[in-house]
DNA sequence: GTCTATATTCAGATAGAC
DNA sequence: GTCTATCTGAATATAGAC
């Protein structure tokens, strides 16, 4: 990376503008002259620097999401060797998958919340070519932990895992996107905004239990056709 | 408001197509043309009837959410008359609450899977009248079923209850709405699209046991005695 | 109530000077 | 690399004939 010492970056500038809008006002509605205005940049120089608006959506996320994944990955490896062979913890599978993503809230170098809240949201955003950006960059990493939660879960079918998986992430997702939206909904101010970097702690110690308690839920009658399994009994809150 | 003749109803066939297209693509991904093309109405009339494309959207909830809201306060009030004084059980709360709404996606005339699944996206859109105007809807039937909450789960803070609201209402609008966007992550197909009313049965079986023990998972240490704010470990593992 | 035609604004993108 | 000026298309909304 070729540090430009002289002014603040054009390039960083643009992408650190777009991050915080896309995660303000949604996608659609970001325009170009709204991200350079921020950014304090010609409105060409999006163009010129990635090509388009989509372009610029894309490597938005690519700059954040190599380092994600790429820690996610570490992390299983790096438990599945000290396993020797044996299954992990689903607690422990749940703390890496969800513990890093929730550390780059408290590192702003990481995009801290506001990549945090543009990640949850954007999950939701209906345009095609953001969902098949994500089905490539997310491909490697779901399937290692997908197979991973398989192991650690031999008596759950394996759709009945993918479904939780979904249901985590819906609820890790609103958890951190939806802070104000579901505010507004529940009428209820929680005490996320205020927090800065505390707030990924916070969001770590109420998040993780409840989606343990989720993952670990009976199964539904007729998902348990395979071998009847232990009903988990979903020990009691308080 | 005055009856229309015989016709197909002009008003109905924009809201109909209103409520798909905007569960496909999204308010701002939506234009009224697109709107009118499919509704195979002249492009004025939306205007005509509305008054506006922000009016036209509030109009698509409110003919589904009025039925919603007013299901869910009339079981919450005939289970508390049953229960004469005693609290009720978290989960008649939560069957009520989420499985009224699972109700409407078998119903076609109550909008269907189309409806629940743009209602579940909608939560997350970022533009300020949605959010203004969710608040609204929701503020009452919302606060009827915190405070049912809190009276069956008197050992927990209401805090921690409404975050575990927050999360629960995240996972079951990603299970509903995300189902494609998160199929793309998981990468695996998940058997909602086909179902057809079918849909809401598998969601609520394969969704309540999640949420029940998400719910009622062990609370973090903090929130137990609120001076101590230790790093949590979530209680019990595999 | 429905339609045509149009006003107005704003979007993303680019050509070409510097 | 940066900037001005502009192109092209599409958006919401409305005026006014029928």
């Amino acid at each position: 990376m070729s540090e430009a010492r002289v002014q603040p970056d054009t390039r960083e500038r643009i992408l650190d503008a777009a991050e915080r809008l896309f995660m303000e006002s949604g996608y659609e509605g970001t325009s170009m002259r709204m991200i350079t205005g921020a950014a304090g940049v010609n409105l060409a120089a999006v163009n010129y620097h990635f090509g388009s608006k989509e372009a610029l959506l894309r490597e938005v996320f690519r700059r954040r999401l190599a380092w994600l994944n790429r820690e996610r990955l570490r992390l299983l490896d790096e438990m599945e060797a000290q396993a020797k062979g044996e299954p992990l913890k689903p607690s422990a599978i749940l703390e890496a998958f969800f513990g890093t993503l929730l550390h780059m809230g408290t590192d702003e170098s990481l995009g801290g919340m506001t990549f945090l809240r543009l990640l949850g949201r954007t999950l939701t955003e209906p345009a095609d070519f953001i969902r098949t950006f994500f089905a490539g960059e997310y491909a490697e990493v779901v399937d290692r932990y997908k197979r991973a939660l398989f192991r650690a879960l031999p008596d759950v079918p394996h759709e009945e895992i993918i479904w939780r998986f979904h249901l985590m992430l819906g609820a890790m997702s609103y958890a951190i996107a939806g802070t104000d939206a579901l505010q507004v909904v529940t009428g209820c101010e929680l005490d996320l905004n205020n927090e800065g970097p505390r707030a990924a702690e916070l969001l770590s110690a109420r998040v993780m239990p409840f989606l343990l308690g989720g993952l670990r839920a009976p199964l539904p009658q007729f998902a348990v056709s395979p071998q009847q399994t232990r009903k988990t009994e979903p020990s009691k809150a308080a």
